[in-house]
RNA sequence: GGCCAGUUGGUGAAGUGGCUUAACACACUGCCCUUUCACGGCAGCAUUCACGGAUUCGAAUUCCGUACUGGUCACCA
């Protein structure tokens, strides 16, 4: 029996691979475009993970005039999550990862679901048993499991290989006797390679790697007809034309494999990137560890929707672990976006990248400064619809009030930066509305340092005067201050503080727990203006309490 | 256990043999600016790059060994 004949037998029903080698063809783009996908599988949501590996895919795409294209990879149907393709796709989309062709809008280099492409792969199964590369294996899962702790008893390399591969040795006629009888069977590939003989292969981000050759009969079609993660790697990236397989470095022991089956297969293979995973440093052990699904919920994507950090801010934090060279240059580039930075592969991190909760913060305050009152009120209020019905309500009802809050020392070349999330507006101006200012028993309750409240009540009553202008007002503070024991500047004090109360910034701070119960608030003239004479003077009396 | 990678201040990191008496950012501390809070500016914060050895006139950067950390060894991706 040929292996002609032999092929024929396994995959009777299938096209030859010229028809796809024809159907698909080469992609028309210049040299230096960058041709990539993102490949989720719909075991879950998008996690952080897959959001930075999308991020680096669309921004090299992008930047190089490219394609970025989104295949489904749902060969394992025993994992599927149910809608697992819609929340895959709804989340890529919120934070900005759009693709030019793939599952869900169609392209050239379709199906883009691999559960879609079986036929595909069988032709290309096929070609490889033609050529004397794959071979049908019966061994069941409990004869190989039993292999494994013979392997792992004597010490020696774990695998289906050498003479461990059992069923290599089988003739053609001996593996056509078995299936006649109908014992059930798997594809492997028939392996080439030395393990003893290493190679050096360049990845994009690690630089020179050294790999053995793979010598492992890797299964390529499992018994439900479906290829593995690594065949149809190969044969789709072959057939979709890209030129840059972006992905997480867990990958990158399982390069022997793939860069084997592009040779049995006589494709080209392409460029490899292996992304440093995102880590954290973990509570119990103090190690640093790999963002895991189970501990972590900061891994999880719907984790900042709900924290209401904006997609923004974490595009930004995104760019700022991609390259380390972004930060510096996003500071001297205020007006652009992050979209209009240069990544390259070779900035990357090659050991792992901390995904730092602190550092995101900074980066979203940023952010949040960059945006006008009116932005920051629309948005907020989105976010309250959904998680803070009660704020929500109180946002609508004063709108114009807000909007104005908002507007304190924004809108200008260097902005405040006390927002980060949309959870701060409430956190740090919840004291501007009396709704919620006046539903606490006592809001001074926190109010640590205790002030001498009796020139308090006379500034109010005496001086203080709503229609004064910012510059009216403050100097009649000094002179109220000063006539009440305060010097009227930090130097004077500082030089002789017994002979005095305070300083004029004390007398301020004072007044700026009185009005809002914090020491640090915006602009305390345009607070005091926002609150009025009125409600200062109700704010006043719980003061002197 | 095998294979592969990583290890630079409180934190993230730049750095690819002399331009490094180790950038930048975050945090912290101090000072300055300012009419308050901020914003901003300046300064301080690793005589040293996990440890040990080697190569070299010269090493954070090259080589070897050790330790630690991570990844991976499926009919999962």
């Amino acid at each position: 029996m040929t292996d002609k004949e032999f092929a024929d037998f396994l995959f009777p029903d299938v096209k030859e691979i010229a028809y796809y080698e024809e159907k698909y063809v080469r992609r028309n783009l210049p040299d230096e475009a960058v041709v990539t996908r993102c490949a989720p599988s719909p075991t879950g949501f998008v996690h952080m993970g897959s959001l930075y590996q999308g991020f680096i895919a669309k921004q090299m795409a992008r930047q190089s005039g490219g394609v970025l294209f989104l295949r489904i990879e749902d060969t394992d149907q025993k994992r599927e999550v149910e809608n697992g393709v819609e929340g895959i796709v709804k989340d890529f989309k919120e934070y900005g990862i759009t693709f030019d062709e793939g599952y869900g809008m169609g392209g050239a280099y379709g199906p883009y679901i691999q559960s879609e492409r079986g036929e595909i792969y069988k032709a290309y199964v096929k070609y490889l048993v033609e050529k004397g590369y794959a071979y049908p294996c019966f061994c069941t899962p409990e004869e190989i499991d039993e292999n494994r702790k013979i392997q792992e008893a004597t010490k020696e390399r774990i695998g289906y290989y050498g003479r461990w591969s059992t069923c290599r040795g089988l003739t053609k006629e001996e593996a056509v006797e078995k299936i006649k009888s109908g014992k059930p069977f798997i594809m492997r590939m028939k392996s080439q390679g030395d393990f003893r003989v290493k190679h050096i292969y360049h990845d994009l981000i690690k630089g020179d790697l050294e790999y053995p050759e793979n010598d492992l009969d890797h299964v390529i079609l499992k018994s439900d007809g479906l290829p593995t993660y690594h065949f149809a790697h190969a044969v789709d990236d072959h057939l979709m034309h890209t030129t840059h397989v972006i992905r997480g470095d867990e990958w990158v022991s399982s390069l022997p494999v793939h860069l084997e089956l592009f040779h049995l297969l006589g494709f080209e293979p392409p460029k490899y990137a292996h992304i440093a995973p995102l880590t954290k440093k973990d509570e119990e052990t103090g190690n640093i560890r790999k963002l895991s699904k189970r501990k972590d919920p900061e891994l999880a994507v719907s984790y900042y929707h709900e924290a209401g950090i904006p997609v923004g801010a974490v595009n930004l934090f995104l760019a700022t672990i991609a390259n380390s060279s972004f930060e510096e240059w996003y500071l001297q580039n205020q007006d652009k976006s992050y979209t209009d930075f240069t990544f390259t592969f070779d900035k990357m991190p090659i050991g792992g990248s901390l995904f730092d909760l602190e550092k995101l913060e900074s980066v979203s305050k940023i952010y949040f400064s960059k945006l006008s009152a009116k932005q920051v009120y629309d948005e907020t209020l989105n976010y309250a619809r959904e998680y803070d019905s009660t704020f929500a309500e109180i946002l609508e009802k004063y709108k114009d009030y807000t909007i104005s809050l908002l507007n304190i020392e924004r809108e200008i070349e260097r902005p405040r930066k006390d927002i980060g999330s949309y959870k701060d507006v409430k956190k740090e101006f919840w004291y501007m509305y009396d709704e919620l200012f006046f539903a606490k028993e006592n809001p001074y309750s926190e109010v640590e340092k205790t002030y001498p409240k009796e020139d308090l009540q006379a500034y109010f009553d005496e001086v203080y005067d709503a229609s004064d202008s910012e510059e009216e007002w403050f100097s009649k503070i000094k002179t109220f201050a000063e006539a009440h024991g305060y010097a009227i500047n930090r130097k004077l004090y500082k030089e002789n503080p017994e002979n005095f109360k305070g300083q004029v910034g004390d007398f301020c701070e004072m007044i700026r727990v009185m009005a809002t119960t914090k020491t640090i608030s915006p602009n305390l003239y345009d607070i005091l203006q926002l609150l009025g004479k009125e409600r200062l003077q109700k704010r006043l009396a719980l003061f002197m309490k």
